[in-house]
DNA sequence: AAAGTTAGTTGTATGCTACAACGAATAGGG
DNA sequence: CCCTATTCGTTGTAGCATACAACTAACTTT
């Protein structure tokens, strides 16, 4: 470990500055995508329909999020009609979350302008570098934390 | 536009995705890194100390924050003893902060456990992958917005 | 059946943020 | 030299996101 080249220091410390940029910056990107839609509950509407039913203590352990943020988020996505609950049949302390037809349109609509400001700022990338910034990304968060084991 | 791969989108989806997923993680990382720093702050004095004094203007544009929030947060860390405001000489309106040393040591105990919290998690990747994702990070941020010219 | 565990909700407090209105300092015309 | 931008920063106010703790309901284990 000593004669680990100082290379390594100096991409370690580029990588964590400019993630932490990333995080900080964010939420004002995100604000300005959908000033409608609530925010973070896009977020977990959006991971609600990546895996088709989900249940809120998934959405806490894959966003690092306490049960009762999560709790309240789901109700308001609930409020609006954008998510469904269903009562998991075996297990009755379970609420299976759905999007509703309305979920999904928002966020069709949402994804759609949100993936022209991705396709924007990384449009002069190659394919080739595009893959691998997210394969990078993948292993990034893959490795973290036992968010969810797959 | 049409003959665009098909890959282009989905690497533009997992980016997209893997981002997300990390900003929100961030906040609760962040915290249990440092409990005792007030976690933005930290941000701000990182930033503070990168560049060796700067203006709480600067701050704002670089994270895409309103100035009333780092107006606030300057003064907690000033509050804190961890930086200070020297007003500029030619132009009474600005003031230059800077970390001072309680700062800096704060910061660097922090930014050890910080490193080696990363150390861990990228403890498997290849200098050459380090090094590219780090520029692939870069060239993210650097795109995006007119956060700051250089 | 009693004790323990897991899922989710609600009460409460706090942090971070934006927007708007303001004050102070400077810069640019007439 | 005043009068009007413009720029930098602060304070008032309000809202969202979050955590922690206490609680209920439902399942599990012994």
């Amino acid at each position: 470990m000593a004669g680990a080249p100082r290379e390594r220091e100096e991409s370690l410390d580029v990588i964590q500055r400019e993630l932490t940029a990333f995080a900080r910056r964010a939420r004002a990107a995100a604000a300005r995508l959908h000033p409608d839609l609530p925010l973070v509950s896009y977020t977990l509407l959006a991971h609600i329909d990546h895996r088709q039913g989900c249940r809120a203590t998934d959405l806490a352990a894959h966003y690092m999020l306490d049960k009762s943020t999560v709790s309240r988020q789901v109700a308001t996505l609930e409020k609006l009609g954008l998510v469904e609950r269903h009562p998991d049949p075996d297990d009755h302390r379970i609420q299976v979350l759905h999007p509703t037809t309305a979920g999904v349109r928002a966020l069709a609509s949402t994804q759609a302008s949100r993936r022209a400001a991705y396709r924007e700022r990384l449009g002069e990338w190659t394919a080739d570098d595009l893959a691998r910034f997210a394969e990078y990304l993948l292993r990034y968060n893959a490795t973290g934390d036992g968010t969810d084991p797959r």
